[in-house]
Order: structure tokens, then C-alpha cells, then sequence
DNA sequence: AGCACGCCGACT
DNA sequence: GTCGGCGTGCTC
């Protein structure tokens, strides 16, 4: 008899390896690794994954398979397979590795319903209950306090059940289908006997007699100017058969797509592509980081890359930052492969996103374009994975199977033999420093297209505005230029970042920020103790009521939002036109797309926006570009405060003279001195990273050092902290003496749902055991992290997020 | 994760 | 002697 091994749904230690289960003969040659079955489990049904078949199992208890929920497999050998290595990598159960790669509407959903089976009343108050349904949901009887002993009895007497469903979220949209089902001859008789009055049936006949191919019922409808009325005589005399069809759900069905040819190529971009296109050739594995300054033509690079691998019958996988998948995007990639390309973002409805993914299952496009999850496209042929602005935090997933989706992409990589481009303006500075060293194939693309030259940067102090007497967020100089483009009916892209802004504190006469003395971090500022904490080490101090460093009394923390702005720039400015871009205005759906249009039809002067405007943004009449205040990210308590701010200058500059008229750009800033404000203000990445990697040096910083975050959560501070200190302790004995375990430290966020939050860093070089002791910790507080309101704790390999 | 089982204290 | 509370261990 052969088994099938299946992973199942249930997400926990003990359940985190294969069931055995009998393949009932129906079944047989249907079940095969990669399919989604429903099987019995304890009293219950749940879905599983077949990871494997095997000839025998030494378990003598075997249940049978009690459905199949697939026809082809969902994941292929590979994907299970990478399944294993992520959960590996992330410390997570394999159920959820394997759930993480699918859509959301795959996943199973669970009913617990009691069900009569006797017309008899039941002597009890059982009966009243189910109040003459034969099926109640089963949380109605929970919440009827009748008792447990009782049910208990009835279905010993085999009068009531406890029945488990399982239901999957999948809907497929279907559509009404109209086909002929007799010979024109026949159709003729019909016609003969159809009454004069009938002119609309007459109609339809007389179509299907020249038309025998099924056709929807919506469009012969439209065609013949009529209504199902007239159709349904004929359907029910058996001249026409109905039926439905499953159709796909096209997010940009509605759309053309202008077709575009490849662009000549320029001298640097066609030196960097000859290394890639010899990789695909070659069927050879590589790391490219392409380096290409805002505009220098990285996606045609792209374009063509993913051109040759369609060439010789492969796919292609592109990721995109999911606030970079802008409608420009899509259409470029739509305009060069047209029906080709799948495309995944959150954008996209539940079902849309479905139909997408299967449009890759099924092999009908060979390219995808999507955001961090579409690095799991079930392709079996890769022949290139490219993430364009490879720098960008969103690849990293910050909840539950806590990978990024450049490993994943390397990984899957080295399993197909195909290279990977990883593809920014500014690149992580990680990724660099391993081209550096040789591990990536560093790719330079220097100059911008069209000949356009990078728009000019201006610093802007702010200390010295204010010393002027102008205590507004807008400089005289950035008020002058957006009038002047005002009156030149050129356009300006505003940018201002909320995030991390409300907690730092800063003197406003010489903008100095209180920082943490040993480890070169803003500190946070906690309102309600009115203290200074740093999130790295255990560091704290009351709030100075003068600065430091000038002796001003003018020292204080900080806090504002677009709306604020747009109020502002009303008032100074009242003849603008503003559209204001965060998440407020873009929450409903198309919005975002929306907006954009909007924009790029002139019918704004202005857009002002957070971090989503800051990317790939195209418009040719943007001239001026301002940044409201640079250092706010600066000021976060981050390690990667400066690269990120850094790129963010980058990206927001980038966004300016990308055509034909010449972009200027105005930063606004307190630390115009800053190496990365300054160095980005000069397009000086290369000595940027000289800088950055001095500083991370020597605060034993990535890429120099590995992190792990141990994040411990629960209601009670006392005991997290005594958890915390516990895993500290732990880890500084057991890891070499080359290892640093930092804490226990309050997390930025100490309380979130009433839950206090405490984290212990660890940075190594190397530490082999690290996932052995992580997995004795997590051992060891298995049980009272079971309980409903209990311990949390949740580790982070190379993490991102440190809030 | 759920669910059953079993041991214990509190009650008719 | 019975009920239901929660800790323990298992699910092919």
C-alpha cells in the first residue's frame, strides 16, 4: 500500500513533522506531493500538504485520505523542498513556510457544526436548540450553557454529531455559456415551428445557425439586443445547451497596453547587460548588483534581461517594492510581454490575486511582476530573478515566517542555475559591501538617460531660518522656487516623512539631538516618564530642560503630518493646487492609481506625500522637488538611520528633471553637515559607503557583525523582563566570547496591546549552534507560551525592523 | 491548535 | 456519588 507523508495544518512544535495516511483507491496516482488533501485528525478534519510518498509507513494506526483538494500540485518538488530550507532558516514551523507561499484564499477554513440525525425529540434541552434545524453551528451551543455531559449522551446514542467542515476560501468567477446543440438542419425544423410572434428566438436560432462555437450568454445578449428571456425557452426545448465557465479574473482586462519595442541600448547599459545575458546563456548562477543612479535605465536593462530568458523558453521572476508597483510600472512590463505577464501586488482583490497565481500554475505567462510574496511564483524553469530596488525594508517580511525575499530569491536561484540582478540607485549597504568583496558582480550604470543631467541639490539649514525669524516648516527659498514654478506651470513634489518623527528631541537653535553616549543612537523620547531611552542598551536620562551643547532653552521634541503641512502650504500659498498622497487619502482602492493620474494630467501644481511618492515616479513637468525635513528618519533610533536617509534623499531627488526640462531639488534640513545629507545632496554614494562602513565598524554593526533579535512579550513587565534577562544570560554563556548579547532593553514600542516589550540583541560573526540554543529557549518556554495570554517570543534572524 | 482524558475539589 | 475545573499528552 502506498502512504502519502503530510505536513498538516496545525501550526505547533509537536505537529511539525509528516503524517502518515492510506491512499483510498479513488485517489490513487491524484495524490502526489505538492497537493492540498483533507484528513482526519484526532476527532477532527483538516487540511494537509502531501510533501512526500512513500512505500510503507512504521505507524500500524493508519487513516485513510479522506479527500483530495487538487488536481495538479499547488507547490512543485522545488517549492517544498525551499519550504524546508526556509523554515530552517527562519526558525518557523514548515506548515506556515509552506502556507507563505501561496495565496491567502488557499488556506483552509474551519467549521465545527452539530448535526441531527434523528427525527425524534431529543429528551433534553438540546432540543430546543436546534429548534427544528437539522444543523446548528456549533459556538451555539457553546454559548448556550447547556452542558457538555449531556451532548456527550446524545451522541453516544447516536443522535446527534459533532461535524467538522472544511472549507476552502477559494471562489472562481464563472460566467453563463450558450452552445448549439443540434445541426443547422435541425435548427431549421426549429425555426419552421417557432411561433411568428417569437422574434427574438427566431434571432437566436438564426444565429447559431452560422455560429455553432459556444458563446457567453452576456455577449450574444448584447449582440442580438435582447434578454435572457428569449433564451430560455430554447435552453429548456434542448435546442441550446447552458452551462457555466469558469473565467479569470483580469485586474487590467480593461486596459490596453501600448506595445513598446526594446530601446537601443547605451554603451553603459550594454556592458552591463553582457554579463547577465552570458549568465542565462550559460545557465550559470550569479549575483549581479546593478548600480544605477536614478533614471540611468535600470528596467530596460531589465526588460531585455527577462527578453532573452523568454527567448530560450524560461521565466522570469521581477520584484518590485509594493509601493513601486505604480501603474507606470505594470505598464511598462504589460506594453513589452502583453498577455505574458502575471502580476502580484496587494492592490489586487483576494480573488484577482488568485487567478494571477494560477495563471502562473498553469503556465500561461512566463514573467511575474509582483511585490516581496511573488518570489514564491510557482515557476519550474527560472531562468532569471531580478529585485529592483533591492535596498528597500518591505522585501523583509516582519510577522511570522520572518524572511527576505533577497535570500529567498539567491536561494532559488542557485537551485535553477540562473543569475539574479539585484538592481538600486542605492544599494543596501550590505549588498555592496559583498560586491565589494567580490561575492556580487558589481554592474556600474553612471550617467542618466536622455542625456539628462542629475537635478541640482540645495541644502537648506533650518537653524538659520529660524534665526531669520521664520519659524514656518517652509524656507524662504523653497516658498520662492514652488511660486516660480507655479507661474511657470511646471509642477513640485513635495515630501515629507511622518514616521519617527514625534520622538526625537532637538535643540532648534543649533539642532543639536540627544543622543545615546554609548551607541551613537537618537534617543526616545517617553512622554509619560518625561525621560530619555536608548532601544540598543539600557541607557536612560531625565529630559534636559536646556540643550547641552548651546545652553538654549529652546529644546524639545518633535511632531507634525501632511495635513498639518497641506494647511500650512495652503495658507502660504493659497493659489496652488495640492493633491495630498499618505495613507489616509489612499486607502480606498484605485485611489493611490488614481491620485497619480490626477497629477500627471497637470491637474495639480503640487503633490505632497510620505515614503510612497518617493518611488518610481515618472512625470516629465516635475521640475522642483522639496524635502521637508531630512533629518527625521536621521533621528530614529536605527542603525541604519543614515543609509536610510541617505536613499531616501536619493530616491526623492531622483524624482526631478528625469526629462527634458532640468530638475532642482531642495532638502530642508537642521543637519546639513551630516555626511549623509551632505553626500546625498552630492550623489556621493561610493563615499557615503566608505563613511557608513567606518561607522559600522566600529559599533560592530551589519554587514561587520550578524544580529538576532529576541523580542519577549507579556502583560506583566516584571516577568518579561525576568524572560529577557534569563535568554541573556543564556546566550552570553553558551556563545564565544567574540559574540556580544545585549539587554534586557525596552523595545521603542515598550507597550502595545497592553503588552510590555523587551528585546536582547546578539551580534556575531559566526556562531554555528546559534539555532540549536534559540530552539533550547523556545523549548524551554514552550508551555507557557501556549497559553492564550501568555509569554510571547519572537526571534528575528538579520532583522529590520528594531522596534 | 484543538481535543480527550484524567485527576482533583466542591457540590447536590 | 456527580459535576466541571484545568493540567497533560496526543493527533498518522
Amino acid at each position: 500500500m502506498t502512504i502519502a507523508n503530510v505536513i498538516v495544518d496545525v501550526p505547533s512544535q509537536n505537529t511539525n513533522r509528516p503524517f502518515d495516511y492510506g491512499i483510498p483507491e479513488k485517489f490513487e496516482g491524484i495524490v502526489q506531493p505538492g497537493v492540498r488533501v483533507i484528513i482526519p485528525f484526532g476527532p477532527r478534519k483538516i487540511m494537509g500538504y502531501v510533501v512526500s510518498i512513500s512505500e510503507e509507513s512504521d505507524f500500524s494506526k493508519i487513516k485513510n485520505i479522506i479527500d483530495v483538494l487538487d488536481v495538479t500540485p499547488v507547490l512543485t518538488e522545488e517549492l517544498l523542498e525551499l519550504g524546508k530550507w526556509l523554515s530552517r532558516k527562519t526558525l518557523s514551523y514548515y506548515i506556515s513556510c509552506l502556507q507563505v507561499m501561496l495565496p491567502q484564499v488557499m488556506k483552509a477554513k474551519y467549521r465545527k457544526e452539530l448535526w441531527k440525525l434523528t427525527d425524534e425529540y431529543l429528551q433534553s434541552d438540546l432540543d430546543p436548540l436546534f429548534d427544528g434545524r437539522a444543523v446548528i453551528d456549533y459556538e451555539e451551543f457553546e454559548q448556550s450553557n447547556l452542558s457538555y455531559k449531556m451532548l456527550r449522551k446524545h451522541i453516544d446514542d447516536g443522535e446527534v454529531d459533532v461535524h467538522y467542515e472544511v472549507k476552502s476560501r477559494e471562489t472562481k468567477k464563472v460566467t453563463s455559456m450558450l452552445e448549439p446543440q443540434m445541426d443547422t438542419m435541425q435548427l431549421e425544423e426549429v425555426l419552421v415551428d417557432l411561433s411568428k410572434q417569437a422574434k427574438k428566438q427566431r434571432a437566436i436560432v438564426e444565429y447559431f445557425m452560422d455560429h455553432k462555437e459556444p458563446i457567453t450568454k452576456k455577449q450574444l445578449l448584447q449582440t442580438l439586443g435582447t434578454t435572457a428571456a428569449s433564451v430560455k425557452p430554447l435552453v429548456k426545448q434542448g435546442v441550446l445547451q447552458e452551462y457555466e465557465q469558469e473565467v479569470f479574473r483580469d485586474p487590467y482586462g480593461n486596459r490596453n497596453f501600448e506595445r513598446t519595442e526594446p530601446f537601443p541600448l547605451t554603451e553603459e547599459q550594454s556592458q552591463a547587460i553582457t554579463p547577465i545575458l552570458s549568465s542565462i546563456e550559460q545557465r550559470q548562477h550569479e549575483v549581479f548588483l546593478l548600480h544605477g543612479v536614478t533614471g540611468s535605465g535600470k528596467t530596460e536593462v531589465y526588460l531585455q534581461s527577462i527578453q532573452q530568458v523568454i527567448d530560450n523558453g524560461k521565466e522570469a521572476i521581477m520584484l518590485v517594492p509594493e509601493i513601486a508597483l505604480t501603474p507606470q510600472m505594470v505598464e511598462r512590463f504589460k506594453g513589452r510581454f502583453g498577455s505574458k505577464v502575471a502580476v502580484l501586488h496587494s492592490a489586487l482583490s483576494a480573488g484577482e490575486k488568485y487567478d494571477e497565481w494560477r495563471k502562473i500554475q498553469r503556465k500561461e505567462v512566463q514573467v511575474v511582476v509582483g511585490a516581496r510574496s511573488a518570489i514564491f511564483a510557482p515557476f519550474s524553469n527560472i531562468g532569471i530573478i531580478i529585485i529592483d530596488e533591492e535596498h528597500e525594508n518591505s522585501y523583509k517580511q516582519e510577522d511570522r515566517t520572518r524572511y527576505h525575499a533577497r535570500d529567498v530569491a539567491i536561494e532559488r536561484a542557485s537551485r535553477h542555475g540562473s543569475p539574479v540582478v539585484l538592481g538600486s540607485a542605492t544599494p543596501a549597504l550590505e549588498s555592496y559591501a559583498r560586491a565589494a568583496k567580490g561575492n556580487y558582480h558589481l554592474l556600474t550604470l553612471s550617467k542618466r538617460m536622455n542625456n539628462a543631467v542629475m537635478p541640482e541639490v540645495e541644502l537648506v539649514d533650518m537653524r538659520e531660518e529660524l534665526h531669520e525669524g521664520n519659524r514656518s516648516m517652509f524656507s524662504r527659498v523653497l516658498k520662492e522656487k514652488i511660486e516660480a514654478r507655479l507661474a511657470r506651470r511646471e509642477q513640485v513634489v513635495l515630501f515629507l516623512n511622518r514616521r519617527g518623527y514625534s520622538t526625537f528631541v532637538m535643540c532648534r537653535d543649533c539642532g543639536h539631538v540627544m543622543e545615546c553616549p554609548h551607541c551613537d543612537i537618537a534617543l526616545t523620547y517617553h512622554k509619560n516618564q518625561n525621560r530619555l531611552k536608548c532601544h540598543y542598551c539600557s541607557h536612560e536620562e531625565p529630559m534636559p530642560t536646556e540643550c547641552p551643547e548651546c545652553e538654549s532653552k529652546t529644546i524639545r521634541y518633535f511632531g507634525t503630518g501632511t495635513q498639518k503641512v497641506e494647511e500650512v502650504l495652503q495658507q502660504l500659498i493659497p493659489e496652488a493646487e495640492v493633491i495630498r498622497m499618505d495613507v489616509d487619502t489612499t486607502r480606498r482602492k484605485g485611489a493611490h492609481e488614481k491620485l497619480l493620474q490626477q497629477f500627471g494630467d497637470k491637474k495639480a501644481d503640487i503633490l505632497l506625500g510620505t515614503q510612497m511618492i518617493a518611488k518610481g515616479l515618472d512625470f516629465g513637468n516635475v521640475t522642483l522637488v522639496g524635502v521637508l525635513a531630512a533629518d527625521a528618519l536621521l533621528n530614529l533610533p536605527d542603525f541604519r538611520a543614515s543609509e536610510k536617509t541617505f536613499q531616501l534623499i536619493t530616491q526623492v531627488s531622483g524624482r526631478a528633471g528625469r526629462h527634458e526640462k532640468p530638475g532642482e531639488v531642495i532638502i530642508q534640513t537642521y543637519t546639513p553637515e551630516h555626511y549623509s545629507v551632505e553626500l546625498a545632496s552630492q550623489y556621493e554614494y561610493e563615499q557615503f559607503f566608505q563613511e557608513e562602513m567606518k561607522l559600522r565598524k566600529a559599533f560592530n554593526y551589519p554587514p561587520y557583525y550578524f544580529l538576532t533579535l529576541f523580542t519577549v512579550s507579556h502583560p506583566n513587565e516584571l516577568k518579561v523582563q525576568e524572560v529577557t534577562q534569563k535568554i541573556v544570560q543564556f546566550m552570553r554563556q553558551k556563545l564565544s566570547d567574540q559574540s556580544m548579547v545585549l539587554g534586557p532593553t525596552p523595545s521603542a514600542l515598550t507597550r502595545i496591546n497592553n503588552r510590555y516589550r523587551y528585546q536582547c540583541m546578539v551580534k556575531y560573526k559566526k556562531e554555528p549552534e546559534q539555532r540549536k540554543l534559540v530552539e533550547r529557549i523556545l523549548h524551554y518556554y514552550e508551555d507557557e507560551m501556549k497559553q492564550e495570554n501568555g509569554l510571547q517570543i519572537v526571534v528575528d534572524f538579520q532583522p529590520y525592523q528594531l522596534m
